[in-house]
DNA sequence: CTTCTATACTTGAGGTCGCAAGGATCATAG
DNA sequence: CTATGATCCTTGCGACCTCAAGTATAGAAG
């Protein structure tokens, strides 16, 4: 119960910030700090999904905002003409250095003010533990 | 992140669980459970929005799926015909005593088996110590 | 080369939810 | 009594996401 409750009380206000000042939903910036984090600053679109915990057509749909805001592209790759990567572009990799810095303080602020050094450890480690959790985590945020 | 993750994975399976065994959504157990240990069976719609985390349309909208499905009824208050509450029927009665039954099953498969009691308690301590995550707790799952 | 299966991606339809606006009712103050 | 403001609820609209189906490519087997 907890769980679901911080989940939803969390999310909605860490999205709603996201959103009024950087135009960015929660998903979008998570894709956006993926593709930071990423080589070469490109994934293949179904890595992406699955390291943000969509399905393909949910991506293909974010991308297309993203896309249409400039701030990924498209590539083809071509020892494979199935997948299409999703680079960052310039534009997108200043927009993901701008919004991390505030969200990062928004979460410092609504998360991390509760928790002492040690009990953060804690709580990582457990919800760590959940099954299904572990699909992509090289990344500090 | 694993905050995140670990949400977006869970309530996948156990919304898809539920869905498939009751053709119930997580929010329609959740509202139903509320109902099950509220005081009569009964609460202003208000209040079951403000405990489950959703707004006021999303409750009309919620409550009008399980009005249509039986499991709960409406009824008028006299004493200020601005509120209408949301009562349990039978039907929605046995529908909680039936799901709760698989639900918390699953939860323990999925949640509940990776963590010994006292972790548990951890755990529960410190989501309980986030923001916002105190709305309403007369319920054991 | 052909066929069969698996994978990557897109698209259409449908569900859930929030926001903003509007209607009804209540409470309070003049 | 009336005006004002607050509260409860509903509705139109749009955002986001999933599922199912369809297209295109790849790889392996006959």
């Amino acid at each position: 119960m907890r769980f679901l409750r911080a989940h939803a009380a969390l999310t909605r206000e860490l999205s709603s910030r996201l959103e009024a000042v950087h135009e960015l939903t929660l998903s979008d910036f998570d894709v956006l700090v993926q593709l930071y984090y990423a080589e070469g600053q490109r994934m293949r679109r179904i890595d992406l999904a699955r390291s943000v915990l969509l399905t393909a057509s949910g991506i293909t749909r974010l991308l297309d905002g993203l896309e249409a805001g400039g701030l990924v592209a498209k590539e083809r790759c071509d020892s494979d003409a199935r997948v299409t990567y999703a680079v960052l572009t310039k534009a997108g990799e200043r927009k993901i250095e701008e919004a991390r810095e505030s969200h990062l303080a928004d979460i410092e602020e609504l998360f991390g003010s509760q928790f002492s050094p040690q009990e953060r450890d804690q709580l990582a480690d457990l919800l760590g533990r959940l099954p299904l959790a572990h699909t992509a985590e090289p990344c500090s945020a």
